[in-house]
RNA sequence: GCGCCCAUAGCUCAGUUGGAUAGAGCGUCGGACUACGAAUCCGAAGGCCGGAGGUUCGAAUCCUCCUGGGCGCGCCA
């Protein structure tokens, strides 16, 4: 829509120019970006900001621009119904509702791909998230950049990008062999031992489990066996099923990765790592020092060297990020996006250096933060952490609350902000969860859909003759809404942010609800009137089609009926 | 001490990358069902956009400083 408006601009200014009203203008900016929908209504549909940019370049006034431009309109198809000169010079277009109307045959044609566009233009994108290290289940704080991550893979799907969706697997790191200690120990326990949990011990249920899987199959064989001979065998198993945890909780979510990508496998075992710092040392990025290695981060603006190999030998996670990198961009993508936790955003600076050393653009790594998320119970906050027992598991708010909510609640918020997150509230599946109003709205539609069908009435389908009998201004501002959904996912999906999807759901759904309550005692839906019925049969399917897009796409359902939920409240 | 993020209504947050009179939800108060679903709607109250400067036609948005909170800062992952 906002592209017509462009083109009458464009046609204009030129017209100006030719008839050297308006003097040329060499730095003029591509006039799409000085048009925006104004906050209030009273400002039209469109508002251009062109006249005030060009004033300095022309000499003249902003509204001596303004006016000149006005006069000389080029608008041959009348899709301009006013255009007024407003405060300092905004040109504000107001169109006329044909424009509208013919706009929505564009949601008929493109049915469920409404909303969507290529402005990704086939590139090859891949998505690293969650990315939890393999030594338990995901807990709620996980929660959010799982499907913080899932959301803006999938917004980039919608705007025509090739997306892989890929999961980095720390199985190489101590936190591993932290965890095949305490499956030891558990294990000796079996054998009727009496064990001390230390202190970076992993104590979860899960842990015990894979204990007794090892005792099954193996005996007491590794009971007093050192450590070197049960390490690797109880590491495998144990990063085997702890990953089948993980894949459940993100499966809970509707979330399913293209890629696992194993540290060990792909990058300890090939030699990867141990080539791509070979290659580092012989250009002189790296030195020893204190018996440790370090990388010259610092080379490419991070205030300090980073180590690389610790005195132990053994790679830091920088290292095996290094060659992740190396091996991402060797794949063949047009760029990388890293969704991190935020307390990572120090990682930052000293890969992007790396990535510079490996030959890659660094605008072609991209990064988006999601905060942390502050965990409540019934207003009271408590400390989030794999080892304390009070950690809510991922899984347990999941099915209490179900996948949809968990996501919506998730998305509800820009991501760089931290989340308040109750579980308490959560829990109670009450109509304070925002995922209900909107849900309840795509089935609202659903409703007066399937009545009309009931009633014998023709599906809908586009019609411009009788859409122009509508003239209720709700009508044409759900209309509007509709068809500004393609411009929305195209801007949530370039800046990574999903929240912004989640807002036009609840603003249109919220202009829906207060279009079919004023009109439920006078003007419904389907009425005496067969041309109006016709026509708002169609707006409400145009409606429905672009909430159901706008879910999917944020992977939430859009169900066509609402299960009235047993009163929660009994069991408080 | 240095770096990154945040600060907007009582609470939780939006604000389309610098636009016009700053918006929602929840909460509070007052209203609306002979059902295309009231899981909804309408109205009211509620603001020095943390503070102080600066940039310009124009600032919640950009720059500097300050205050307050979160996270991080060479061998954790």
């Amino acid at each position: 829509m906002k592209t017509i408006v462009a083109k009458i601009l464009e046609d204009t200014l030129a017209r100006a120019e030719r008839e050297g009203v308006l003097p040329p203008w060499p730095e003029r900016p591509n006039l799409a970006a000085t048009i925006d929908s104004p906050k209030q209504a009273a400002h039209g549909d469109w508002a251009s900001n062109v006249a005030m940019l060009y004033a300095k370049a022309a000499r003249l006034p902003p509204r001596e621009v303004a006016t000149r431009l006005k006069d000389r309109l080029v608008d041959p198809a009348g899709a301009v119904a006013a255009l007024e000169i407003a405060g300092p010079g905004f040109l504000n277009f107001r169109l006329v509702p044909e424009v509208w109307w013919r706009g929505l045959a564009e949601v008929a044609a493109r049915g469920p791909r409404f909303g969507r566009s290529d402005v990704g233009a086939g590139q090859k994108v891949d998505v690293e998230f969650v990315s939890v290290n393999p030594t338990g289940p995901m807990h709620v704080g996980h929660g959010r950049g799982a499907v913080t991550g899932d959301a803006i893979a999938a917004l980039l799907e919608a705007t025509g990008h090739a997306v892989t969706r890929e999961y980095y697997i720390n199985d190489a790191g101590n936190q591993v062999k932290t965890l095949a200690r305490s499956v030891h120990l558990r294990y000796r326990e079996l054998f009727g031992e009496k064990v001390e949990l230390p202190e970076e011990s992993y104590p979860g249920e899960y842990v015990i489990g894979i204990a007794r899987e090892l005792a099954r199959e193996h005996g007491d064989r590794y009971l007093r066996a050192p450590e070197s001979e049960w390490l690797g065998p109880f590491a495998a198993l144990a990063v085997t099923r702890v990953l089948e945890l993980i894949r459940g909780d993100l499966a809970a979510l509707g979330i399913r990765f293209d890629v696992w990508f194993s540290e060990k496998e792909r990058l300890h075992e090939t030699g990867a790592l141990r080539a791509v710092l070979d290659d580092f040392r012989e250009r002189d990025l790296l030195y020893d020092k204190d018996g440790a290695v370090f990388f010259r981060s610092t080379l490419h603006g991070d205030d300090k060297d980073r180590p690389v190999v610790k005195s132990t030998g053994e790679p830091t996670y920088l290292a095996g990020d290094i060659a992740y990198h190396q091996d991402k961009f060797r794949r063949g993508f047009d760029w990388c996006l890293n969704v991190w936790g935020a307390d990572h955003h120090g990682d930052i600076p000293r890969v992007r250096a790396a990535v510079e050393e490996l030959g890659v653009d660094p605008l072609r790594l991209r990064f988006t933060l999601v905060q942390m998320v502050n965990l409540l119970r019934d207003g009271q906050p408590f400390k989030m952490s794999k080892r304390a027992g009070t950690v809510v598991s991922l899984r347990e708010v999941v099915e209490e609350v179900g996948a949809d909510a968990t996501r919506f609640f998730f998305l509800l918020r820009r991501s760089d902000a931290q989340l308040d997150f109750d579980v308490g509230l959560a829990r109670k599946q009450s109509n304070e969860n925002p995922v209900f109003y909107v849900q309840y709205g795509h089935a609202r539609l659903c409703s007066i859909l399937r009545r009309a069908a009931e009633q014998g009435l023709a599906p809908p389908r586009h019609d411009v003759e009788a859409l122009r009998s509508l003239t209720l201004p709700e009508e044409l501002d759900l209309a509007k809404r509709v068809l500004s959904m393609p411009e929305l996912v195209a801007g949530a999906a370039l800046a990574f942010e999903p929240h912004r999807l989640v807002f036009f759901l609840q603003e249109t759904v919220a202009a829906f609800h207060g279009y079919y309550t004023r009109s439920k005692n006078s003007d419904k839906v389907i009425g005496p009137d067969p041309v109006k019925t016709r026509a708002r049969l169609f707006l409400c399917d145009c409606l429905r089609q672009a909430m159901a897009n706008a879910l999917g796409i944020l992977g939430v359902s859009a169900p066509e009926r609402m299960e009235r939920a047993a009163d929660q409240d009994a069991e408080d």
